[in-house]
DNA sequence: GAGCACTGC
């Protein structure tokens, strides 16, 4: 939609450019002007979009500050090396975002300074701090020489110039949450110097003289406790070039960008299936399953170079896009025009995540030498760069999941491919039994599904016997080595293993990455190893540790993103993060202790919890892949071969077994699917679970007793949430408060990551929280004080730091809220704020949480209304000393308690009032009469 | 007086 109106010239000059591989052509006088022209087309889009009010339901609001949104689609497509959305001039852009830099910069610069005024520094804030210092005189001294920004430089392939450029490659594998501030002080330059010098006081802190010659007693060092490992099997190698690196990369830097494409294309495992492929697709109208064997783990660093520019987060995607291409490409086989002539159906290719989505369109685009959101385009919340002439669709698995609402038999596509099926997401599963119900009456629909599983006869199976075609992957061979005992303690197992291939493997030879559960873990691991490390002294090499985990602040993941300095050795401790979803370089060896977290659901309860559990076998072997990558590696299992074969289970439980399955039933009723129990999941959840969902959305009245769906289940169903927060939003309706419930939603929809609380402030942080709590309104309503705030202050980033709120997940609220505003036109609730009316947002709230009202006892804990089930309110709510005898809540989760997320005071009578239904008169008033011990000691 | 694996709409 966003990208109609940029003209073709500018991809015939882009391709130009990219052929002479040079970068200085300076903007004439006419591209200025043309510019400026695009920029005006632009606005008049946008004004005309905006006016023309009405709105897909996936389509992203734009409209806040139009020209920001243009500055971040562009910045976000240049990191693609694609370019093709630029919407404001190069010039005008870049000096803005140098401006935008300096000034974020002090301005961080100046919060620290005040934040720990009067405070003493440690140590390593002091470093943090001149740390940020220098940056900022690096990147003011840069913007000052203006000759640099009116240039058109195409973005660097990765592999050229001196090594990588971490960043930029990071900006895009990490950011989960896009956030232009951060992302531009990533400047690939000045903050690379900085971080060097950085870690070289860090080290030179630590480890005394550096330039001390080693002598050959320092490696004679041997460690008390030695662990034994059994070397068990090698995964083998397959199709690995035996090619070298530096050569490859030499004779390809000879040839022009597009004719290194043309020619890798030829080299690909897959090129000599091409033919046989689009074959089997097409004698295989009805149905047709494929399944690549994909390369388990990695590509030699050749095809690295090439195929991923925008970063790695995805290790399919070479598979994945080069079958896309075919199949669009060779659509004419079916006797339909080619995808470049014109029109036909899309086909729409899902992927897990955000960035895979767009990495790989981006990609596929590049391909085909078309622009990205054109013919080739993606969809994603938030985001949608598609348009018209869309072909070959890239969307995340949740999104064509809400197509389906709007389009239940996907008449606009006439292939669809699941792409990571393997992974078996809750969407993924989902859109297997849809996907192949449709299957039956739309004879022309071809399936594909691309896995690397194993087991690929339980997908044939499931799709009706469905033909296996088989591409050979890539991979390097990849050892695995067993412990000859199994170890009590796996972290400090972990730690020596770790230090044991530290001191006795040169260094430089490889990086070493350990999996670990969680946060707290890692935070232990990593005292841990210092505090040995300090115990060795100069005798070893440096080990730089380098943490990493989804909540870690973005600019201290880019750690583990740096090429690992001379003579040294990173070890990187990461969650299950570093499995799936983001690729570090230079992995050598793999330490595997065997466990992960996981959420579990407990339909009886509606309790979630997150347990330690012990992996999957399949899960093993892709954490083992993860150290063959850039070249042969080596897996130490902290398990013994044993455990391997007879304990672990063969592939992970699916998501959709062990969740909380109410948003799915609403979204399949929705569809029209009502038998839930015979719908044919490829591995069915249970039955307690799907009656757990029913009998909540009936509660919500979203059902009917027919099992229904009524018109409030169907306002429900239009909003991306939990069925108990769009209920509180559909409710909200009728109090007049749909302003501030959307607020509210939102913020209770990013999560528990709103409030930040670092280690050495907790006292600050709490009682910066506690303001947002005056009055004991509750934790929802301090919620919205807390998003009211931020607004105020005009979504001031300083704001969160002095309130030790987490600007990431705020930007993230916003969005959210943002989406709800434009959903609520669609459902006909019209948006209305009284603030000052609380009972009436907290009725709103009791409407969609009623089934989660608590009452207090006598000894402080609370019992829930329905179940009478034992729960505690959680220390870091609002009520947590207030005690308010009545309490609605938004979550239970079991820790080392069952604790109530999120709670809110509530009067009985509401509870009779809004959910006659759900509770008697007496449930409410037997308690009231009870009340607290009046009397004396009413013992049992 | 406690703790948050990872995604996605």
């Amino acid at each position: 939609m966003v990208v109609r109106n940029v003209g073709d010239e500018r991809r015939v000059r882009r391709r130009t450019s990219l052929d002479e591989d040079d970068s200085d052509n300076s903007e004439s006088e006419e591209e200025i002007l043309r510019d400026q022209k695009e920029r005006e087309e632009l606005e008049r889009h946008l004004r005309e979009r905006d006016a023309a009010g009405t709105r897909k339901l996936a389509e992203p609001k734009l409209t806040r500050k139009e020209e920001e949104e243009a500055i971040r689609r562009s910045d976000a497509l240049e990191r693609d090396d694609i370019g093709a959305l630029r919407k404001v001039s190069r010039r005008e852009y870049l000096k803005k975002r140098e401006q935008k830099k300096l000034e974020e910069l002090r301005d961080d610069i100046e919060d620290e300074q005040y934040l720990f005024e009067g405070v003493k520094l440690t140590e390593a804030e002091q470093r943090e701090l001149s740390y940020k210092k220098q940056i900022y005189e690096l990147v003011k001294k840069r913007s000052e020489d203006t000759d640099d920004l009116g240039e058109y430089r195409m973005p660097d392939a990765y592999d050229l110039e001196g090594g990588v450029n971490q960043e930029k490659r990071f900006s895009v594998a990490s950011e989960r949450y896009r956030d232009p501030a951060a992302a531009e002080k990533m400047n690939p330059f000045a903050e690379q110097e900085a971080w060097e010098e950085h870690q070289i006081g860090k080290a030179t802190l630590k480890f005394g003289s550096k330039n001390r010659k080693p002598t050959s007693e320092d490696y004679q060092f041997v460690f008390e406790d030695q662990i034994e490992f059994i070397k068990a099997a090698v995964m083998d190698g397959i199709n690995v070039d035996q090619e070298s690196p530096a050569e490859s990369i030499e004779k390809s830097m000879a040839k022009s960008a597009f004719e290194k494409l043309q020619e890798d294309r030829k080299t690909l495992p897959i090129y000599p299936y091409r033919d046989d492929l689009l074959q089997a697709v097409n004698d295989h109208q009805v149905r047709f399953l494929l399944l690549l064997e994909k390369r388990v783990p990695g590509r030699p660093p050749r095809y690295r170079s090439i195929y991923t520019k925008r970063g790695i987060p995805n290790e399919g995607s070479s598979v994945n896009w080069i079958v896309c291409h075919y199949i669009a490409t060779g659509i004419n086989f079916w006797g339909r025009r080619s995808i470049f002539q014109g029109s036909c159906s899309m086909i729409g290719c899902t992927q897990p995540r955000r960035v895979a989505a767009m990495s790989v369109s981006a990609r596929v685009s590049q391909e085909m030498g078309v622009k990205l959101g054109h013919e080739v385009g993606y969809s994603i919340r938030f985001e949608d760069c598609t348009s018209e002439k869309t072909l070959l669709k890239y969307m995340t698995d949740g999104m064509l999941l809400r197509e389906f609402l709007g389009e239940p038999d996907l008449a606009s596509y006439s292939v669809i491919m699941v792409d990571e099926a393997h992974e078996r997401t809750l969407s993924t599963d989902i859109l297997f039994g849809l996907v192949k119900d449709i299957a039956r009456f739309r004879p022309d629909l071809k399936l594909l599904i691309s896995s690397a599983t194993l087991d690929a006869e339980k997908f044939s199976d499931y799709f009706d016997c469905a033909p296996i075609f088989k591409i050979p992957g890539r991979r390097f061979p990849v050892e695995i080595h067993y412990t000859k005992a199994p170890e009590a303690d796996y972290l400090d197992a972990a730690v020596v293993t770790a230090l044991q291939i530290h001191v006795t493997q040169p260094p430089g030879d490889g990086d070493i990455l350990i999996f670990l559960t969680g946060q707290e873990e890692i935070e232990t691991a990593e005292e841990i190893i210092k505090h040995r490390i300090k115990g060795l002294g100069t005798k070893i090499a440096e080990l730089i540790i380098c943490p990493i985990y989804a909540n870690l602040p973005t600019e201290l993941q880019a750690k583990i993103f740096e090429p690992t300095p001379e003579g040294a050795r990173k070890v990187v401790l990461a969650t299950n993060i570093a499995e799936t979803s983001l690729t570090i370089d230079g992995i050598k060896y793999v330490i595997d202790p065997g466990f992960s977290k996981m959420k579990s659901y407990n339909p009886r309860t509606g309790m979630e919890s997150l347990l330690v559990t012990p992996i999957s076998k399949a899960s093993a072997n892709q954490r083992a892949g993860r150290s063959g990558r850039t070249g042969p590696g080596k897996c130490f299992r902290l398990y013994t071969a044993y455990n391997y074969m007879n304990d672990l289970e063969d592939n992970t439980v699916p998501e959709i077994q062990r969740t909380n399955l109410a948003n799915v039933v609403l979204s399949l009723k929705s569809l029209g699917i009502h038998d839930l129990l015979n719908f044919d999941f490829m591995d069915p959840p249970p039955a307690e679970a799907l009656l757990k969902a029913l009998e909540l959305l009936f509660a919500l009245s979203a059902l009917n007793k027919l099992g229904e769906l009524t018109k409030v289940g169907r306002r429900m169903a239009e909003f991306p949430l939990d069925p108990m927060l769009s209920k509180m939003i559909v409710a909200s309706d009728k109090y007049k408060c749909s302003d501030e419930i959307i607020s509210i939603a939102a913020m209770l929809s990013v999560g528990n990551s709103i409030f930040y609380r670092p280690k050495d402030k907790q006292v600050h942080a709490d009682n910066a929280r506690m303001n947002f709590h005056m009055g004991n309104v509750g934790d929802h309503i301090a919620l919205l004080k807390v998003y009211n705030s931020w607004k105020e202050t005009n979504f001031s980033t300083q704001w969160c730091y002095e309130n030790y709120i987490q600007v990431r997940s705020m930007k993230r609220a916003r969005d959210i809220r943002d989406q709800l505003e434009g959903l609520l036109e669609r459902v006909e609730i019209e948006l209305t704020s009284n603030i000052n009316d609380l009972e009436g947002i907290k009725k709103s709230i009791t409407s969609g949480f009623f089934p989660h009202s608590a009452k207090l006892q006598k000894n402080g804990s609370y019992r829930t209304v329905k179940h009478a089930q034992t729960v505690h309110i959680h220390p870091s709510s609002g009520l947590a000393q207030v005690l308010p005898r009545w309490v609605v809540y938004h979550e239970l989760v079991l820790t080392t308690k069952e604790y109530m997320r999120q709670a809110t005071e509530l009067k009985p009578e509401w509870l009779v009032e809004i959910a006659p239904h759900y509770y008697q008169l007496k449930d409410v008033e037997d308690a009231s009469s009870k009340k607290m011990p009046r009397g004396s000691g009413l013992v049992s």
